[in-house]
DNA sequence: AACATCATATGATCCAAATCATAAAACTTT
DNA sequence: AAAGTTTTATGATTTGGATCATATGATGTT
């Protein structure tokens, strides 16, 4: 996919290290930019009346946040650095005015979101398939085993436990092939 | 919401009457709109190569789908009728000239997919809650409970029976209380 | 080289949610 | 008014995934 804040203007984005607490921003701030995650992780929280947090997100390596930010004038929650690390802030003033200069701009950042859009979707349906084996399969399919069997385990909300017996169970069932030490893949 | 889409052009947009079955695209046909559920249901869904199928979404009444589209020249799935309803279907020809020419549609289409990102992060975390008292409070804080049990239930992939349970737990914890016939709201 | 950490792997046990069953109230439809 | 459907509701039972325990190979650190 072509990145279209390599669009944006060279001093649009600044670079913040972060440390483990740190608060990005919090709800009702007045939106200053969206970020990109590039090592560590900020969690997303809106803190209900009586005082418990809920989870908006959690933003790991690659993945951008408070994309909305640009279209309000609040941000609508905290974010809140829970793995040190790094983040690149990019000024909401120049994606606002790269928008309305540049279209290829726009219409980049537009279909950025419609993919995501279509990836969580997608990600929704595989997180309503009941059977841990089945779950399993549609992830793969989906081309998310790339890396190890316990991050795959986390993003479809398994324990690594439950994933291995998964994968052994498919393997016996010849839907899947044992290709090595954490490796597996799917037969036909 | 502004609703971008009535930016559009007044012939931007097609009705289309759909009975169960009816297929509204396929994988690969050049892509010529996107479409709006007004009633009834559509599945979009991948088949691999062996045969099975992989369901990505199920647009219901209101829902927007293949917004993506409009930035490929392919359907990356099929579209199928699965309780019959009617469409809109809104060219891409029309989308693509608008976002061109009208900066208050194309803003208003790439805020609207803005705010989707937002909500599906949320939903994700929602569903990664595990235990079903606590993840039936995050729903019902986050303004999912507007109908019936039933349709929470669903939406929360979690079964009637174990949506009413944690209801009646939840009510005998304090954390709700019962204001009627199906009728739950939160204390504090 | 020694030590710590992480990913892999599997066995034993537990428990919460699914499933199955039943029923009454509410609401459609005929 | 009767019949059918949906929603609400709860009890009994089952089961699959979580949890806990343990071990080994791989990787990383001092």
């Amino acid at each position: 996919m072509l990145e279209p804040f390599s669009l944006l203007p060279p001093n649009a984005s600044r670079s913040i290290d972060m440390e483990d607490g740190d608060i990005l921003f919090r709800q009702d701030q007045p939106t200053s930019g969206l970020y990109r995650v590039v090592t560590g992780c900020v969690t997303l929280q809106r803190s209900s009346l009586n005082g418990d947090k809920l989870t908006l997100h959690r933003a790991i390596a690659d993945g951008l946040f408070a994309e909305a930010s640009i279209f309000s004038d609040k941000y609508h929650c905290d974010a809140v650095c829970t793995v040190p690390g790094r983040v690149l802030k990019i000024s909401k003033a120049d994606v606002i005015s790269t928008m309305r200069t540049n279209p290829g701009f726009s219409e980049g950042f537009t279909r950025l979101l419609a993919v995501q859009v279509q990836r969580y979707r997608a990600h929704i349906e595989m997180l309503a398939i009941g059977s841990a084996k089945e779950r399993v399969i549609a992830a793969v399919q989906a081309g998310y085993f790339d890396a190890t069997v316990t991050e795959l385990a986390t993003r479809i909300n398994l324990t690594h436990e439950s994933c291995y017996r998964a994968f052994k169970d498919l393997c016996e069932d010849g839907r899947m092939i044992r290709t090595g030490r954490g490796r597996y893949q799917l037969t036909t």
